[in-house]
DNA sequence: AACAGGTCGTTGAGCCTTCAACGACTGGCC
DNA sequence: GGCCAGTCGTTGAAGGCTCAACGACCTGTT
C-alpha cells in the first residue's frame, strides 16, 4: 500500500465529550467572571494584570518582552500590545536591553506595583470564589496536574 | 462593631498557585492550536464550529438565540455577530419563533451540516492530540469533574 | 569582513468580542 | 384593557487580538 489508508475518526465517547464540553463552559464563564471582576474594581484587563504579576515577581521588576510572552503563552504582537497600554498608563516603562540590541526590557514603575497591590486582593478572591474554594484540595491537585502535563504538550513547536 | 473590619486576604499557597497557572498557560496554548487548526482546516472560528455542533444535535436541527447563547456561555450580542456571520457564509438560517414573537430560530442548513462534517474530524483528532490522549482516563475525568463543579458554581447568576 | 538565516519587537489592517443603548415583545398586576 | 418591569435579539462603536510584513539586530559560516 503506498496510500496510508486515511484511518478511521477516533471520536469522543460519550463521557469524554462531556468532561470536554465542562471543561469548555467552565473556561468560558470563569475567563468572563474574572475579566469582568478585574474591570470593575480596577480597570486593568486580565492580560494587563498577568503582565504585573510577572514584573512584580522578576528580579529588578524588569523582563524582556520575549520572556513575557513566552511565559504567558501569549503572542508577541500581543505583549507589545498590552505593554503599550499599560505603558501609556504609567504602570510600565521600556528600556533597551544591554546584552542584545533586538531586546526591549519591560519595567515596572513604582506606580505600576501600587496598581497591582491594589487589585490583588480582589482577584485572588475572586479565584478562590469561582474555582479554588470550589474544589477540594485534590481535586484542584488533579486539575493542575492535568493541566500542566497538557501544557507541557502544547510546548510552542 | 458597625463596620464589619476588612478580614485579611487569603492569599494561594504556592501549590495552589502553581495549579492555577498550570491552568492558565494550558488553557491559553491550547484555545490557541484548536483555533489555529480549525481556522487553517476549516476557515471556521471556534465560536461558529460549537454553534455548528449545538444546531446539529438539536431537534430539527434548529435552536433559539438565547439557548445557544446559554449553552455556549456566550454573551447575546456574541451570538448574533457570530449567528450572522454563519447565516452570511449560508450555513445556517434565522426564522421567526412561533412561540415567541421576540424569538428567533437559528436553523442549520444542509451546507452548514456538510461543512461541520468535514471539520469535525480534524478538531476531535486536534482535542485528543492536545488533551484526551495526553491524560489517563482518571485525569481527564478528574479534569471534566473539577471544571462542571466550577461551572456549576458560576451559574449566570 | 561579508553574508545568510534566524530572532526580536513593532506596526497597521482586519477580525472578533464587549459594551451600552435600543425597539419589540411578553407576562403579571392593577 | 392598560401599564410596567423584564426578556429577547440587534446594532454600532470601541477595544483587544491575530496576522503578515517589516526593520533592526544577532550568530555562525565562509
Amino acid at each position: 500500500m503506498s496510500t496510508p489508508s486515511p484511518t478511521e475518526v477516533r471520536w469522543l465517547s460519550a463521557g469524554q465529550q462531556a468532561h470536554w464540553r465542562a471543561y469548555l463552559v467552565a473556561t468560558a464563564r470563569l475567563q468572563d467572571a474574572l475579566g469582568r471582576q478585574l474591570e470593575r474594581d480596577s480597570d486593568l484587563s486580565l492580560s494587563e494584570y498577568e503582565v504585573l504579576v510577572r514584573l512584580s515577581e522578576a528580579p529588578g521588576r524588569t523582563l524582556r518582552m520575549s520572556l513575557l510572552a513566552d511565559e504567558l503563552a501569549h503572542s508577541r504582537s500581543r505583549i507589545t500590545h498590552t505593554v503599550r497600554r499599560l505603558e501609556s498608563a504609567g504602570l510600565v516603562e521600556r528600556q533597551a536591553c544591554d546584552s542584545d540590541g533586538r531586546g526591549v526590557n519591560c519595567h515596572m514603575t513604582d506606580a505600576g506595583f501600587a496598581r497591582l497591590e491594589a487589585a490583588a486582593p480582589g482577584h485572588v478572591q475572586a479565584v478562590r470564589a469561582h474555582l479554588v474554594d470550589v474544589l477540594t484540595d485534590d481535586q484542584l491537585g488533579a486539575l493542575g496536574d492535568a493541566m500542566a502535563a497538557v501544557r507541557d504538550a502544547l510546548e510552542p513547536a
